[in-house]
DNA sequence: CTCCTTATTTGCTTAAGCGCAAAGAAGATA
DNA sequence: TATCTTCTTTGCGCTTAAGCAAATAAGGAG
């Protein structure tokens, strides 16, 4: 499974945009990718488990990972999918810590990954590593603390509207007529997220296609008309007409 | 409003215990004094509003502050109550960064400030307190994801259950008949805890206090049976009887 | 091409909880 | 003590969305 480490420097180019590695000499980077293992992930594999001791810290490179709570009646609730270039599971930083979350591929994926202990060893070397992972951190917490206020305050509709529009910005490719989610989600997927059920989403894009808004077919959904997604995410005053799109 | 920097020598004691300075050495606490600025804060009065450039991370001495974020349609919901040595606004760390809440106290207050420009200096002097920034963050983001997994999957009633158990574990004080909340708590605030209403608050409490689970006033709440609040809350097969206190 | 699996849609029913309105209770103020 | 303000309770109607069941659709495997 581990690759001649020496092959991980083809990923130089690479490693010195990430959030995590922002900032770090040359020779800092050389000491990071030598530190480094990579990893090839198959889709519906798991990187980790909810729960296991945290011992790794990953970077995606190639693919999606799917990161998700289970409850303790077996619900899944989907907190996050990462994409190349993202940080996983920076907690393992810490000591004494356990994987707060499970990752799934969703896709085939490739991973670069570091234990624990290397990871001591180079944040004495590079205390930048350290403050970038603060940053990262603040992030998650703003994106969560969002979340929280979405799900307190926000009524399905506009929730589901604001997970399409967030995985529109993430992954989403310009297509003829308008912007495709570039990964498989599915009913269950867009509830798990929002907080809701296959039913409703099911429903609501069913409405939202009758409208213009959107295109949705099995586990694809292709966003037609962006703006109607941000009026109803952000609860503004509708046009009259129903027909949203074509009145533009 | 900025007092003689050497009286902050009396926290000392009290600095060294907190999360934010944990594992100082003491020429590291005294530099960390001495760049302190102690701030007396009004019941009422706000520490410092969401969209605020953050410049400052606070340190609660003493007293209770609420965050919260304000909706765009001015509902507010409660992240938090921080209590004496809690560290807030730890984002101001990093830069470029805004208040992600607002903070307003609950009570007279008394806290120690930093300034960005001063932590920063501390940082290098001190690497000890951005590895425990980390930690701190680090925590917050667990509560945040399990915030998000309760909104998600749980009903009203357990969230409320929750809420209440949270905060007996952070504020209860024991009385007589059970564990006493020793701050006070509307019907409002618990509904702005939650992701509910006042509405819906109040029957629930109602309705607890008819089977002698709680005992509430007004702004106050007394835990009467600890254990029935766990069932609710984790959604566990209750005892057939009505009267769940009295059953134990 | 046909079968099989998995995802999706939709009618129907039900429950949870929202929100208004009005009454009642608890403190605060003078 | 009388008055005022703020908080709380509760009846009622209504909306949202959950959840079941059954039909339908879309791909994949052979």
């Amino acid at each position: 499974m581990v690759v001649d480490k020496n092959q991980n420097f083809r990923y130089r180019q690479y490693l010195i945009r990430v959030g995590l590695f922002e900032n770090c000499t040359d020779a800092q980077i050389d000491r990071i990718i030598l530190a480094s293992e990579e990893r090839k992930i198959q889709n519906e594999s798991f990187l980790f488990f909810q729960g296991d001791p945290a011992i790794h810290v990953y970077l995606l490179v190639e693919g999606r990972i799917k990161l998700a709570q289970i409850t303790p009646n077996g619900q899944q609730v989907i907190l996050r999918y990462a994409s190349p270039g993202d940080a996983i599971a920076i907690i393992a930083l810490l000591s004494e810590m356990e994987y707060l979350v499970s990752a799934e591929a969703t896709q085939d994926s490739l991973v670069l990954r570091w234990s624990k202990v290397s990871l001591d060893q180079l944040m004495e070397i590079s205390p930048q590593i350290s403050h970038n992972a603060l940053k990262i951190l603040a992030k998650q917490t703003r994106e969560f603390q969002s979340r929280v206020r979405e799900l307190s305050t926000e009524r399905t509709e506009q929730r589901i509207a604001r997970a399409l529009l967030r995985l529109a910005r993430q992954t989403g490719k310009k297509v003829d007529e308008g912007v495709m989610l570039a990964m498989p989600l599915s009913r269950q997927d867009l509830a798990e997220m929002t907080g809701s059920t296959l039913y409703t989403v099911s429903r609501t894009l069913s409405k939202w296609e009758g409208q213009g808004l959107v295109n949705a077919g099995r586990q694809r959904v292709t966003i037609l008309y962006p703006h109607g997604l941000v009026v109803i995410a952000e609860d503004l005053p509708q046009a009259g007409n129903q027909d949203i799109a074509k009145a533009d």
